[in-house]
DNA sequence: GGCCAATATTTGGACGTTAAAGTAACTACC
DNA sequence: GGTAGTTACTTTAACGTCCAAATATTGGCC
């Protein structure tokens, strides 16, 4: 626990000037905050093994696919980040020999991504750190995890997501 | 409404391999959406004027202050950022004239970062148009945006943090 | 068949964040 | 008073994200 939320501070000051703006300013605040705690309790998490979130992500990604490989736009899209960032962290996991990278023989634009056997045994190792971590919200319930989702859902369709 | 939603479908498939635990992964995962889409929406709402969120945020701290200034590691605490990224947020408000920097006369390690007349200005503004984007949530009410901000405190506290 | 538009990915640049190391200044204590 | 330790800030380096521009390949259409 903290003596001072520097959140519940913001929210006083832009009340005193704004009141009828504060809850939408702090709402907001809040999301940065725990976006920015909880990314940092997950790196934690998967430090041992050398990940950052953002490779966990994509190499657990690849990691349920059924051929074990996906075009790069593909993971662009189902991870929802620019294509530009999928060409980075796929360059740092295929110098790792984590991932392959091969030109589909269909269309040779495309760059198929897929996990190696080293990638797998890694993915699967992280994957339990994590959950014994509990996603770094311990003590939370199941339960309660399902309603901040159905919550968090709304917030991302009053921000014009999904 | 988007006719596929990556993290309902990435929820499906943790569910099929550890049911009890999806709820958390999609709790987390939800939270990150949340804020790249929100950050986003934030910025573009500044773009017009030039500045980042934390730009923004630094540049509304000062101007909210008593005397117009603060110490750079109190804008740290109060920003919930590193002390680098002060320095940096600083720098650059500073070489386009919307604040100063001064060395503290009672304590010359501690540098003080004050906002200018034209820092000033221009915080107003911006402040104007993020009224006017509702903070990227428009169409969330008052209290709803009241009842998120006590859910992610909860989150917070899960997390670790507050 | 041949040219133009659309699609897929990469590259380079700008920004934000943190961790770790370095510099300067203050404080405590013998 | 002089040395040791702490504190404040900056610098450097690593990573992630996005945008805009460049490159390559495919597909449509006359």
């Amino acid at each position: 626990m903290v003596d001072f939320d520097p959140i519940a501070e913001a929210h006083r000051q832009w009340s005193a000037r704004w009141p009828d703006r504060a809850d939408h300013m702090t709402a907001v605040t809040s999301v940065m905050r725990v976006q920015q705690v909880l990314l940092s309790r997950v790196e934690d998490a998967l430090k041992p093994y050398g990940l950052t979130f953002a490779a966990y992500e994509a190499l657990r990604l690849l990691a349920f696919t059924r051929h074990d490989s996906l075009p790069m736009g593909k993971m662009g899209e189902r991870l929802m980040v620019h294509p530009a960032s999928v060409t980075n962290a796929i360059r740092k996991l295929e110098s790792r020999g984590l991932v392959e990278r091969n030109l589909s023989p269909d269309d040779r634009r495309v760059v198929l991504a897929a996990i190696t056997p080293a990638g797998r045994t890694l993915v699967e190792e992280a994957t339990d750190a994590l959950h014994q971590a509990d996603f770094g919200l311990p003590g939370l319930t199941r339960q309660r995890a399902a309603e901040v989702t159905l919550t968090l859902r709304e917030l991302r369709a009053a921000a014009g997501d999904a």
